[in-house]
DNA sequence: TCTCACACCTTTGAAGTGG
DNA sequence: CCACTTCAAAGGTGTGAGA
């Protein structure tokens, strides 16, 4: 990267998107400048303090864009551009040998099956005004990287559908059409960036992510925030979700050396169809409550097992109506003691369940009939089951795996590292939070770690349970050896996002329209944890980032510039019940392609109601949302969970190529059907063993264990970053861009 | 349906202790 | 200086009452 920060400001741009002002966040999206789909339209969400550092010269973005948008519309050769374009290519096209490098990531989600048992339940996750994490944590771990490259690991949640639910006749039942989409934000774990080495000697932990439905949530860091945040909040950043809609997490793995690539670097994207949940407030489901209660540590105090709360209160009534027996007893001398006695003890035993056995416990019985021995290990320990222990012996029962086993070294490295833990205190998420602080017990950790050969492979599970046979499922269930397996896309070649074939692509009726295909294009701000901004690297490069990273600047053109058609076309998607969302990307792909992006971007910030929070909400997506969301009018999200892994490729840096058909991209999109197409899902099995187990948890030991991290761009952890460090940080990277600023400012009163 | 205070629990890191 | 233990604060849980 090499653009300097010297650049002139270019006369004419919105002030709105000068990110320095303080009334907005440090809001930076890089446009579809070259007619590729961006993964995202990122929206640093950053600490206080430090935000300014990511202050950019958005004034450059809109006239740049106009140029490379032009020139890749009209083919122009992008050496033909002035030079401010030109400049801004170079660092696009220097990056360009990277991605042609080959790898192939395969990402396998830990304690898979505690996920399935909560997903067959319909899983709920509690979302708080103070936010909450997720239980089970999301955790990965990642395989077929490059060792040597470095990647930006990221993971997001997103609705799973147009749905609102409602939990009636203890079922989850649709409720009527989603309420707005709250503003999504993308989270990046702390340790990005990393080797493919370091990434895939842990596992990778998201857990520190908090759920809220808090709009005016400030844990994202927006300029708004008014001091500096705690190191806990630090720690836990949150994103925002509608209380009673279906949400499905995301992994997004990043091959770029520094965060500020992001927005041109390749996505691959891994959904798990198992970790959907329902956002609620409130538990409503009985069983997933007590599932919560037996696998969560935090929760103990309300197993049946212990000494909590539910257990004290359980023998406070039994131990009254023993009292009341023998009150009766006297009083009735004909009562038959043993029946009464019995007939209380059932009453409870049936409500409750016997301690030990816990109803959770049955559950899990019910689930996973054949574990048994999980089940006493959770009576053991209802921690361990949680995590190592149950999930790991079913996996090691069940799971035909033994590469993580064959990882001694690693194995044996986290097991030292346990040894300093007491074993009366395991950690809620062994392999994370006990890793971070090396505790981890390889032992436990290795079973856990193991391959999921069917994970690029199509799943034959839809949502909630339902048997939703597309066509492609079907053709991939033989290949499919678990109920559940990652939807993966890879966002690559742009080529599919030009206009002219946007409207064409023909995904199959539940690809098409389905939000997994502009999964991030949904605008998402970034969660970054400050540490991450700790990077002399990334700010030397952000500085000349700044045009590209900026927004779509000048997109206040917005909705006057819609052609007839256009709007038309958008009226014509709403009123067949799209979100706006879905008529604006509609909009979107009836229009030029370089009006796509400004209709888009003008849109997405127009109808920001969140403030700095959130500049860029869900419509504001590119062309590949837009073809996915206007390639049918009947909103069918689900699909994508029950469809064949997409894999589909945006190639950031490539100007717009119509394709004939969607044919192409679906052959690309979905290897496990097109014979060989793919690659990566055909070698499913051949993932080589993992190497430790270990956590590469969001508290991340990874920079502190090793120093092969490169100088310039390490993050640093957040839990190795004292207050004052981090303030001390925050307050260079201010006095940095207060200079960045003034030199901005006068760039921009010295040009015309 | 949501919010809040609450009790119970784990995690975390500092302080203390001994070798 | 290191390893270990102890302790207290911080924070994560579900509960249940009330709005």
């Amino acid at each position: 990267m090499n653009i300097s920060m010297r650049e002139p400001v270019i006369p004419g741009t919105s002030m709105a998107y000068h990110p320095f002002l303080p009334h907005r966040a440090p809001d930076f999206a890089m446009s579809a400048v070259l007619g590729h789909q961006p993964p995202f339209f990122p929206t640093l969400a950053l600490p206080p303090n430090g935000a300014a550092a990511l202050s950019l010269p958005g004034a450059l973005a809109k006239p740049i864009m106009d140029q490379l948008v032009g020139a890749a519309d009209s083919g122009i050769p992008f050496s033909s551009l002035g030079h401010q374009a030109a400049a801004h290519l170079r660092p696009l096209k220097t990056l360009e040998p990277e991605e042609e490098v080959e790898d192939d990531p395969k990402v396998h989600l830990e304690a898979k099956e505690l996920w399935e048992q909560f997903h067959k339940r319909g899983t709920e996750m509690v979302i708080t005004k103070s936010g909450r994490r997720m239980f089970p944590p999301f955790k990965v771990r990642c395989t077929g990287l490059d060792k040597k490259a470095k990647y930006i690991l990221l993971m997001d949640i997103v609705a799973a559908d147009d749905c609102r639910y409602k939990f009636h006749n203890s079922r989850w039942m649709v409720a009527g059409k989603a309420d707005p989409e709250m503003p999504k934000r993308m989270y990046i774990h702390p340790d990005s960036p990393a080797t493919g080495e370091q990434w895939m000697s842990k596992v990778v932990t998201f857990h520190k992510l908090k759920l809220t439905n808090n709009i005016s949530d400030k844990h994202g860091f927006s300029l708004r925030c008014a001091s500096l945040p705690s190191r806990s909040s630090l720690a836990s950043l949150q994103t925002i979700l509608n209380s009673m809609h279906k949400y499905q997490p995301r992994f997004h793995i990043v091959r770029a050396n520094d965060i500020l690539k992001l927005p041109y670097s390749t996505f691959r994207t891994y959904v798990f169809p198992e970790t959907e949940f329902i956002a609620v407030t409130a538990y409503q489901n009985d069983k997933i409550t007590q599932l919560k209660i037996d696998n969560n540590p935090f929760a103990k105090g309300f197993r049946d097992t212990g000494n909590g709360r539910r257990e004290k209160r359980k023998q406070l009534t039994l131990q009254s109506m023993r009292v009341y027996d023998e009150r009766q007893k006297k009083e009735n001398g004909t009562s038959d003691e043993s029946s009464s006695e019995q007939t209380a003890f059932k009453c409870f035993a049936q409500s409750t369940s016997p301690a030990v056995s816990a109803v959770g416990t049955s559950n899990l019985k019910d689930l996973c009939p054949s574990d048994g021995e999980s089940d006493s290990e959770s009576k053991e320990d209802p921690l361990e089951a949680s995590d190592s222990g149950k999930i790991t012996t079913t996996t090691a029962l069940t799971v035909n795996n033994s590469s993580a086993a064959a990882a001694p070294g690693a194995g044996g490295g986290a097991g030292e590292a346990r040894e300093k833990h007491s074993p009366s205190k395991p950690s809620p998420y062994p392999p994370d939070s006990a890793g971070s602080r090396g505790r981890e017990s390889a032992s436990k950790a290795a079973p856990d770690s193991r391959h999921s050969p069917a994970t690029i492979s199509s799943s034959t599970r839809s949502l909630a349970g339902e048997e939703v046979k597309s066509p492609p499922r079907e053709d991939c269930r033989g290949l499919a050896k678990e109920p559940f397996a990652p939807l993966t896309v890879q966002t690559d070649s742009g080529g599919h996002l030009a206009q002219g074939h946007l409207p064409s692509l023909a995904f199959p009726p539940g690809l098409a329209g389905q939000q997994f295909f502009n999964p991030l294009g949904n605008g998402h701000p970034l969660l970054l944890h400050p540490g991450q901004f700790a990077m002399g690297g990334a700010f030397s490069s952000m500085a000349g980032m700044g045009p590209l990273l900026a927004t779509v600047s000048g997109a206040s053109a917005g909705m006057s510039g819609l052609d007839n058609t256009a709007m038309a076309t958008a009226a014509a998607a709403a009123a067949q019940g799209l979100s706006g969302a879905s008529a604006a990307a509609a909009a979107a792909a009836a229009l030029p392609f370089h009006l796509q992006q400004h209709v888009l971007a003008s849109q997405g910030l127009a109808m920001s109601p969140f403030g700095s929070l959130f500049p860029y909400p869900y419509t504001y997506m590119a062309a590949a949302a837009a073809a996915s969301t206007a390639a049918t009018s009947s909103v069918h999200r689900h699909p994508f969970l029950s469809a064949v892994r997409p894999r589909l490729r945006y190639s950031p840096y490539s100007v717009p190529v119509p394709l004939p058909d969607s044919s192409n991209l679906l052959t690309t999109a979905m290897p496990s059907l097109v014979g060989g197409g793919g690659g990566a899902e055909g070698k499913v099995g051949a993932l080589a063993s993992s190497p430790a187990s270990g956590a590469l948890d969001s508290g991340s030991e990874l920079n502190s264990r090793s120093s092969t991290l490169s100088s310039g761009s390490v993050s640093l952890s957040p839990k190795l970053c004292s207050d004052k460090e981090a303030t001390s940080e925050l307050q260079n990277i201010q006095r940095l861009v207060s200079g960045l600023e003034s030199k901005q400012d006068r760039a921009r009163s010295g040009s015309p």
